[in-house]
DNA sequence: GAAAACCCTGGAGTCGCTACAGTGTCAACA
DNA sequence: TGTTGACACTGTAGCGACTCCAGGGTTTTC
């Protein structure tokens, strides 16, 4: 199999690919005698696992660990925990800092008056106000 | 006032501030006899503004283009309008993405059997599973 | 006079790709 | 046999929003 059967076969691109080898996630492969890259079973399932865990938003470097722990079995699975553990908790106040995001910004949108003119617009008087300290419409009026 | 008084009041680094200057964000100030920038009220509001906007997690290219409303009222305020919805689907659009992706998360994390080894690891396991597209804990039987 | 604290510029590093430029190789067709 | 097209290779630069550093200059304080 050549990089782009790989890259077929997995819907991971090329480039993604060798960018992944220069990174350590997927080892060297063999090359033909013209150089080019011949992959195998191990590797399409290598770069599978890959990309599950990104498609969980995990950060290479996690992967890297995972595949660790994959390639060299320890004495026990508690770094793969506290990884995912770790992972959620960031996944967690991302969500939470989002959900406070949208409200606001729901409020900020709807201080615009409707008045034509760039000089009535609620929504920047809102943010100017917000960068005076001010209570504004997004943030409230306690910050 | 000075570079790191300017940080001080406003909470935002001196790198940074000299970054949003070479973004053209905050346009150049003036320099004293020595080179040293001087600012005064109105950059302080200006970058107060900007802090706000990315408090909102709006890329600095809608930052920039409030920024222009702001200096330039044009004929509506439209564009801003625009501007906030499209940064609200955004938001929108992360905001159910991380939901889907916390369930999936937990539900990998109770895979985890409490054997010790990796090789009993059952959140291996199923990432192993998903790469082979099979049932996996966190995608559900029919990914 | 020396040390500490501040300022400057310019460049490199972060993350996870993505997109080239420039070159080499191979199979198929006229 | 020549040529086209698809594929492969390496190496480098770009994205966003900073962050950090090296290597220097200036100002204040002791």
């Amino acid at each position: 199999m050549q990089i782009k059967a790989l890259s077929a076969a997995t819907g991971v691109d090329v480039e993604t690919i060798r960018y992944y080898e220069r990174q350590g996630l997927l080892p060297a492969p063999a090359r033909q005698a013209n150089g080019y890259r011949v992959y195998g079973q191990p590797q399409l399932e290598r770069l599978a696992f890959i990309r599950h865990c990104r498609a969980l938003d995990m950060p290479l470097a996690d992967v890297r660990q995972l595949l660790v722990a994959l390639d060299a079995p320890g004495p026990d699975c508690g770094d793969v925990n506290a990884l995912i553990d770790q992972h959620l908790a960031r996944v967690h106040a991302r969500l939470a800092s989002l959900r406070a995001l949208e409200k606001q910004l729901r409020r900020l949108r709807t201080a615009c008056n409707g008045q034509p003119g760039a000089e009535g617009c609620g929504i920047l008087h809102e943010l100017v106000a917000a960068a005076h300290g001010e209570a504004c419409a997004c943030h409230g009026p306690s910050a």
